[in-house]
DNA sequence: CGGGGAATTGATTGAAATCAAGATAGGTGG
DNA sequence: CCACCTATCTTGATTTCAATCAATTCCCCG
């Protein structure tokens, strides 16, 4: 129930994406993003912005390595984060003219892109194919529709728990280890996802670190102690 | 943008929806509803419940006359609600063999019950069904990102006008009339749909009628006398 | 015309946002 | 390779404002 598939945008499995469980599960190994053609890699240095809110939607993008950041600036100047996006993700995908959103990259990353036409081509010739993104689409839907529910009851600790129990990953070693959480991405950044201030956020995380829930490598990096407790405070006020 | 299609669930026109502004506007004449044979229509008196979350997902419904509220216990007992849907709507939609949340008469109501399995065979026999109902989707998405952000991010002030605005409809009489907006839902319900207590609900509401934004006829139905002011709130915080 | 649930209003509390000041670390250039 | 420098992260103090607790009023319904 809290394994979260993603946030936003279209995550469909990929040769790029070995093992991580971003990929829905029923999309796995069907091969769908080999069907699209691709206009080849390009790479885009950290920070750099992949597309704009309003440009022409004329292209969708795979992410094969780095982190991909979007995002809706408001007329105020605030910043709403929809997702953080890794490998094995595609981004990009709506059926409106333009992209309802930006598109960054938070690491230097990789992507392939494929054009908007040959995406509608393969969805015109292939009804499996669009059954399954059809199927994507309201798995979508129902996860965006969950953190909505998140975002709008819960207390600081219980959305930075969501947030990291979200973005685990399993550890260096399976046998001693423990579930570790690459964070890339600005405090600032996570703040806006999760709809609170930077600020409220370290201070979760400290209060983490304390109470022997996490244990910080680095400031962008750290490890998961208590699974068993940071479910609970993630479940706490919304299941 | 303001203009909201919807929250959750599937909405396409139907010979039902008259000219109301909730189907989505690509969809509009393409008289897809009829392309699914009905099990025939049924009532449902007030508070009565369409469906349980977990119940097996073997239908979806259309709604004729009446209100239908969406909504998700928690562990906790307290409820998050997806919507409210009116005529035009059709609730039940997805992909998983289980709704993922319940669905309430808010109002008495009449719904044409369409089995999942003609869903399916219409599904499988049209491609350009398949596309409208992605796009459907699509747009859901968009829509619930943008409800997303206005709940974790908005002053009960900017919520409250921004359900208004949402809820809004053409006055009786074009030429003098303000939009009114229907609710025949309970406090409680809009509050929990909008991600705040019932009590700061009402004193948005008092405060509103005092600054003489709406006008308040019954608790459960008020005029818009000021869109342009309720609009600048709604987009304060998230445009 | 009462009865009762819901809506409203009032008082208080508590928690997160904000404002402000240090600490840390990553990047740069000498 | 080291030291500085600047971003950003972290911590601290204060304020603000919505949730909560509690009481009253209003309607809707029988």
């Amino acid at each position: 129930m809290m394994e979260q598939a993603s946030q936003s945008g279209i995550i469909l499995k990929s040769k790029y994406a070995g093992g991580a469980a971003r990929a829905l599960p029923y999309l796995k190994n069907t091969g769908i993003s080999e069907q699209l053609p691709s206009a080849g890699v390009s790479e885009f240095p950290r920070k750099q912005t992949l597309f704009f809110e309003g440009d022409s939607a004329d292209a969708i993008f795979e992410i094969c390595t780095g982190t991909v950041e979007l995002y809706k600036t408001f007329l105020s100047g605030r910043r709403g984060v929809l997702g953080f996006f890794r490998a094995g993700a595609i981004v990009g995908f709506a059926m409106d003219a333009d992209y309802p959103y930006s598109a960054e990259a938070v690491t230097p990353c990789q992507v392939r892109r494929i054009s908007r036409a040959s995406l509608d081509r393969v969805l015109g010739r292939s009804p499996s194919f669009a059954k399954r993104l059809l199927e994507a689409t309201c798995r979508e839907l129902t996860v965006t529709q969950e953190k909505m529910f998140i975002l709008s009851r819960k207390s600081p600790a219980g959305k930075v728990a969501w947030f990291l129990l979200q973005h685990k990953r399993p550890p260096a070693c399976a046998a001693t280890g423990m579930p570790v959480v690459e964070m890339p991405m600005s405090r600032a950044d996570i703040a806006d996802y999760l709809g609170m201030a930077p600020e409220t956020l370290c201070r979760t995380l400290t209060k983490f670190k304390r109470d022997g829930l996490i244990l910080a490598d680095t400031p962008y990096r750290v490890r998961l102690r208590n699974i068993a407790k940071l479910t609970r405070l993630a479940e706490e006020a919304c299941n």
